[in-house]
DNA sequence: ATAGGCAATGCAAACGTTTGCATTGCCAAA
DNA sequence: TTTGGCAATGCAAACGTTTGCATTGCCTAT
């Protein structure tokens, strides 16, 4: 049926260790002998089987990436399939799978099931995926595996891949005084998780480091930004640009901003976390602070690979930049 | 190091047939020793070696999903992902893993790499990489395989999934004619594609069994849609309403009326193909014709797995329901 | 001329399963 | 009492590779 190993060798009356060998390179074969060979797998249109090999060399060439399932944001999901790409591509730069599998915080006999069964070198998973059981399971042996996104509770046995969220936040505040802006306010979601306090802090630096005073952070909710907006508007308070921590904030204070005729970029500056693909068609088009999710994939898979190879004890995580895009929303000078 | 199938034998003292007849429940083993063995698995943690059982039954149980990297185009992107989970759900459900794959259009060699040396059981793979090359490949041998969206080429040996433009298409006429609208117009991005040509015979279908006069169809250009949007503010044409074939489309639209001062959806109405998560914050709020990505996904691999385990000869093709969500930019009546 | 070394290859075990065939009892039917 | 059948299990080959060790020549240094 399909062609093996032991077909070759007969039509080229060799034995079939010999057919490995060339294949692998790992022995001296004649030059008369390997071309023969080589031949006759072309002609045969031989093609080695991974299981077999992974079989005896107790590798399989395969990663596993778990997904995070139970996340409906289709937000996270539209960046997240970048990185999935990204992943895969390096992956297979380098001869590896990506087996993938959703994972449910319910139990994580999925993502056990990768590693117990079907064998693969290593593992990434969403940082939303490290709770109690699966940190345990992780960290206790010694199995490659990289997450995405810096867990909550610092721990050096473990090796992440994150955007810089403080360098980002610094790099918005900057965009915004480099326009004109003079006290720009922060809006999170949230401010116990860590992504949002690192925002916190590189606010709260470049603030200092470009001697402004801010409009300090605050946590969005719709009726506290009508406020807000309420209090701009009567000079009340001298806010005059917003930071936002996500893509729904910004929509929703642009939304609350034009309906009291305020203009945007003129009077007030909106800059934003996330790179919504829409948001370069919103009214006017957003500056962001976009975040590379694509490298992220990729930093990720070679830092996982890496360890797979190198067997590197070291574990590493890693920061990618964020870049600001400049859109209409943050173009108060004419330059 | 790991516990195998000879261990579990050897801690019984039976042969290890016994205990891999017991694994599978292959023939009547007595209670007694059934017992031990499963006591003796759980207690040395034993889990079964996927890789030499799929090398001796020539089964992997796992499927290739072939992800079309190079579509840059982030709404798509955002959309499949659900596919993706969809997919991983049921192939889980059934005990298959997935292998996803990149698919760059140059070459379908790690495509051809899931199937000659992963040994995949079947494939899941996007129209857009059904190109000649590869229909022979996949279409010569009788591999099983599933195509995301309908081929150009009408061809029985294909078997595919994808939304029912055509339906989609009159439930948006029919939604406009409901809402009070009386000159639905189509704006199109290429009326060669097949799903465009199955929105235009849905939409003039429709409008006939309305028996309505429709606007026609038009292939978008921004330079048209201002000069449509003129002649309708000058009141040389009738035209009150827009289906627009997807949302970028539909945002230029909504932004030429707007710039113009027209209401949406008083004067005119707006409704557009793909449900981008942004539409629903967009001024008015979008409507839409949903696409349930997850469902084709799952659709999908149903079709896929019922092919690898029956071995089914009959190839079957499935469309999808597309769904109304009506938001504001189609309610001119205030029911 | 002889020993030692190395290049080129063969042999067979091993990886962890499954499975067809053979074997062993035991029980019921004749 | 013999025979046939069936339940319960063992034996060994097979799946397609890789790899340590053994073997065969041949070449070179002594």
């Amino acid at each position: 049926m399909t062609v093996t190993i032991k077909d070759i060798a007969k039509a080229v009356g060799v034995n079939p260790s010999t057919v490995s060998r060339v294949i692998n390179g790992t022995a001296s074969i004649s030059e008369e002998t390997k071309e023969k060979i080589l031949q006759v797998m072309k002609e045969l249109d031989y093609h080695p089987n991974s299981l077999a090999r992974s079989l005896v060399n107790g590798s399989t060439f395969t990663i596993g990436l778990v997904i995070d399932a139970g996340n409906k944001d289709a937000f996270s999901n539209a960046f997240f399939i970048q990185s999935v790409i990204a992943i895969e591509s390096v992956a297979q730069s380098k001869g590896y799978s990506v087996l993938i599998t959703n994972h449910s915080l319910s139990d994580s006999s999925n993502i056990k099931n990768l590693v117990q069964e079907r064998k693969v070198d290593g593992i990434i998973l969403p940082v939303q995926c490290m709770t109690g059981e699966l940190i345990d399971l992780m960290t206790s042996s010694d199995f490659p595996f990289v997450v995405m996104g810096e867990p909550q509770e610092k721990r050096s046995d473990i090796s992440w891949v994150d955007v810089d969220n403080e360098q980002g936040s610094r790099q918005a505040v900057e965009c915004l005084i480099k326009s004109g802006y003079k006290s720009p306010m922060l809006l999170v979601e949230n401010r116990n998780t860590i992504f949002e306090s690192k925002r916190i802090k590189g606010f709260e630096d470049e603030c200092k480091a470009q001697k402004i005073k801010t409009s300090g952070i605050h946590t969005f909710s719709e009726e506290k930004i009508e406020m807000l907006i309420d209090e701009i508007q009567k000079k009340e308070r001298d806010t005059d640009s917003f930071i936002c921590s996500n893509n729904v904030i910004a929509f929703k204070v642009l939304k609350a901003i034009k309906a009291r005729k305020i203009s945007v970029p003129k009077q007030i500056g909106v800059i934003t976390f996330d790179n919504y693909p829409l948001a370069e068609y919103m009214e006017p088009a957003l500056s962001v602070v976009d975040v590379d999710t694509y490298k992220m994939g990729e930093t990720a898979a070679e830092l996982l690979l890496r360890s797979i190879r190198g067997k590197e004890k070291k574990i590493k995580s890693r920061l990618v930049d964020a870049a600001i895009i400049e859109r209409e929303s943050t173009k108060r000078k004419t330059k």
